[in-house]
This record gives structure tokens, C-alpha cells and sequence, in this order.
DNA sequence: GCGGGCCTATCCCCTAGGAGGTAGCGGGCC
DNA sequence: GGCCCGCTACCTCCTAGGGGATAGGCCCGC
């Protein structure tokens, strides 16, 4: 299952305002016959409406556009189903950047003037599932964490209260908010308040995630 | 978490129109300083909600009542949320009744002509969270397992078609129904249906279980 | 050829879940 | 004393999830 391997080759669809540089990369992915381009669009809006419609394996997203940026236009295709790896490719190696990109979801984060040799290397390996990220930004992330930012970059129990981690280990038991409540003796209401947190501070989108998580790391018993 | 261990004394709620046995069962736990009465009651509707209103550990559940039948019973305690175990507790040996109230959820199933100390050494196992089982009643449910029973007792993955295991897989990867859709390319719909017909086949009642469930098994690989 | 399982899709209906906000209360920290 | 954190509770609004039912197209086995 969640199948990675590709038959087919992968497609990818483009979304950057350049278009001197999406020819670029298409050119670039005509002499790979593992890799194929499925569309390219230089408008951010455009772009949510050609991955629902190309369905690709893997969209490459300029961050700085006019209009609607990167980070947004991220969060607007996972809004919208896309499940497919999504690489943000741009000039800016600014932390704040970095960190809020992968925050939002980012499968991988590719500096613009990398080698093309190896641009084609990182989006063979972002079509197998890997995370993806441009050599030169591993000192500036480590760093990044080293100072610990506010907004956790991984799940971390740490993060979480007490309170938290009980209610995540009866989540992770497949107990509905209703039957949390009746077993900790508090509203469902108030379940539902510290199942927000803990997703927020975990960085999930789903009580589904969560508790995979947690059985994965151990935490369900 | 989902803690089991009791600093303070187990309470079990019975449910039985036999007057008679609800005073045999009180006055066994009266013997016994980790299992406490939390109440009783010969009316299925009212034990409901007793349950509700005393939340206890455990529900000792006759089969056989008057109005409501025990597996009715079982269902709505369920619905209403309860989370504690519940033990069918009858006279009745008949593999039928074993089956559907197993599969219905029950976490034992007891009869009534069993040994008093035999009967406290299993409902301490069960608030321990342990399955049990009339000892008299095992060979018949190996039986009922030989002859393949048309409801799966327990969850199997071989019970489920090629494409309902590949929605599990997604699933499992904590996908939404919309994120499995565009990924397989079938609308949602089609995705709600293979979602409940794997979530009745494996007699689990939440996208959230069957996703633990796969990932204990290894299926999300 | 006919039945049955599988996959797909659609309809209705209702509950569960999650985002956002406000707020009271207790305890610890400065 | 004031302040922040954790836990609780309530509110609204909207989407996601799940039950039940029906049905068409496909393929396979009898």
C-alpha cells in the first residue's frame, strides 16, 4: 500500500510565476524518462485547479509569486485533497521561509540555483516519498531547531501536557471523543479542546495521524 | 495511558431481571475489596441509563430480558458512549448468542453456572481488560471458527478485497476520504463506501481503529 | 446464460470531528 | 499583588465520516 514506486513515470506539475525558468525544468525533465511534466501554470490559483485536474505526483512550487504566495497556495491544495508530494523551489533561503514552509506541509525545499544534475537527483528522490532539502539550508536547519522555534518543526511529546498525553493515549486506543469524556469524567467538549491542542502542537491535521503516530512511537500503552 | 490498573476498587453495574442472582453477585463482591457494586438493575432501558449516570468499570449483562434482549442492550450502551467493559452474563450456551455477542462488542461472556470463585477470578481479569470466556464455551467457539462463521469474529485482513486492503493502506497513512480519492483517482464516494464495507468486515467502528489496527499489523507498509 | 462478487457511483440522513473564540478557576512564579 | 499556564466549559460554524440503500458495468465460474 501507499504505493511509491512508479511503473510510470512520475509526473510533476509546475507552478512559478517564471517562465523562463519552468522551461527550464522542462527541458531538464525531457532528458529523464522516469520523470515526466504533467502541466505548468505561472498563476498560483491556476495551479490548485490543474493539480485537481492533473493529479500529479508531484507539484514544484515557487514561494514568491504575485497574487497568492507559496506557503498559501500550499495550504489551499492540501485544503483541496492533494495528497501527492509537494517541493517548494525557490530563491530564497531565508530561515523564516524555510521553517514555515515545512511547516505547512512541504515535502521538500529546493534552492533555485542548485546544480541541475542534482535538481533532477532531489525530485527523483521527492517522487519516491524522501524528504528533499537544497544541501546548502541542512546547517541553517539545524540551527533552526538548535534554537528551538516556537512552532515545533516534528511531533514531539514532549511538547504536550499531562492532560495531552492521556487524552492521546485514548485516542491512539480508537476511543471516540464521546467515550474519552465518559472515561475521564470531563465534557466532550472539553476532549475536543485539548484533541485541537495536542494536533496543533504536534503538527497533524487529523485525530487519524495522531493516533498512528502514537502507536507507532510507542505511546498506546 | 488507557490505564487499567485499579488504585482504587473496580465498580461493576448489573443488569439482570433476576432478582435473585443480582443478590447472589452482590454479596460475592462484598468478599472481595477490589470489586465494588456500583449499582443494579433488572431493566434493560434503565441500566442504560445507570450506566451513563454511574459510569463503572464494568456492566455484567444478562442476554435474556424482558423488553430489550441483551445484545440491544449492549448496542445502545455502546452508542451512548460507554467505554467500560461489558460481560454478557446468561444461561445461555447457544452458539449463537456467543457469536453475535462477541461480535457486538461484549469484552466476555460468562454463565451463570459457573464456580463463585471462578466467576471473581474472571471479572478481575476483565477490568484488567482481558477477554473472558466461559471455559465450557471454548471448544464450541473453535467450532464456530472451523466452520468459518459468515461474520469474521475477530479482524482479518484476508477477508478484505484488493482494493478495500489498498484503502486501508491510505487510510492507515492517515489520508483523508478526499486525499484517497484523488489519489486513486475515484470520487469520495466510492472511497465512503469501501471504508464501510472494510470497516464492517473487520468489525471495527472508526476509520481512527481500523487505522491502529493496520499499523500494529505492519499493512501500512 | 445466469448468478455472484467486485468496483464504481449516487442518494439521504445523521453524528463526529475540528477551527475559532471567550472565560472561569486554581496554582505557581516573579 | 499581578501574570501565565493548565484544565475545564461553552459557543458557533463548517466539514468529514459513517449507516443504509440502490444500481450499473464487469468478469468469472458453474
Amino acid at each position: 500500500m501507499t504505493d511509491t514506486t512508479h511503473e510510470t513515470p512520475a509526473s510533476i506539475l509546475i507552478i512559478d510565476d517564471h517562465p523562463l525558468l519552468r522551461r527550464g525544468v522542462t527541458q531538464l525533465l525531457e532528458l529523464e524518462d522516469d520523470l515526466v511534466l504533467a502541466g505548468e501554470t505561472g498563476e498560483p490559483a491556476e495551479g490548485v485547479r490543474l493539480a485537481r485536474e492533473l493529479d500529479p505526483d508531484l507539484v514544484l512550487l515557487d514561494l514568491n509569486m504575485p497574487g497568492m504566495n507559496g506557503i498559501e497556495t500550499l495550504k489551499r491544495l492540501r485544503d483541496d485533497g492533494f495528497a501527492g508530494r509537494i517541493v517548494i523551489f525557490t530563491v530564497s533561503d531565508n530561515e523564516e521561509d524555510v521553517v514555515d514552509a515545512l511547516q505547512a506541509g512541504a515535502d521538500g525545499y529546493l534552492l533555485k540555483d542548485m546544480d541541475p544534475d542534482e535538481m533532477v537527483r532531489q525530485l527523483r528522490q521527492a517522487t519516491l516519498g524522501r524528504m528533499v532539502i537544497s544541501e546548502s539550508l541542512t546547517a541553517l536547519l539545524a540551527e533552526a531547531l538548535r534554537h528551538q522555534r516556537s512552532k515545533p518543526a516534528a511531533p514531539d511529546i514532549h511538547s504536550l501536557t499531562q492532560r495531552e498525553r492521556e487524552i492521546l493515549g485514548e485516542l491512539a486506543a480508537g476511543l471516540s471523543n464521546k467515550m474519552i469524556a465518559r472515561k475521564l469524567d470531563i465534557t466532550e467538549g472539553t476532549v475536543k479542546v485539548h484533541v485541537k491542542h495536542l494536533l496543533k502542537k504536534l503538527n497533524l491535521r487529523s485525530r487519524v495521524e495522531a493516533a498512528v503516530w502514537a502507536v507507532q512511537e510507542g505511546l498506546d500503552r
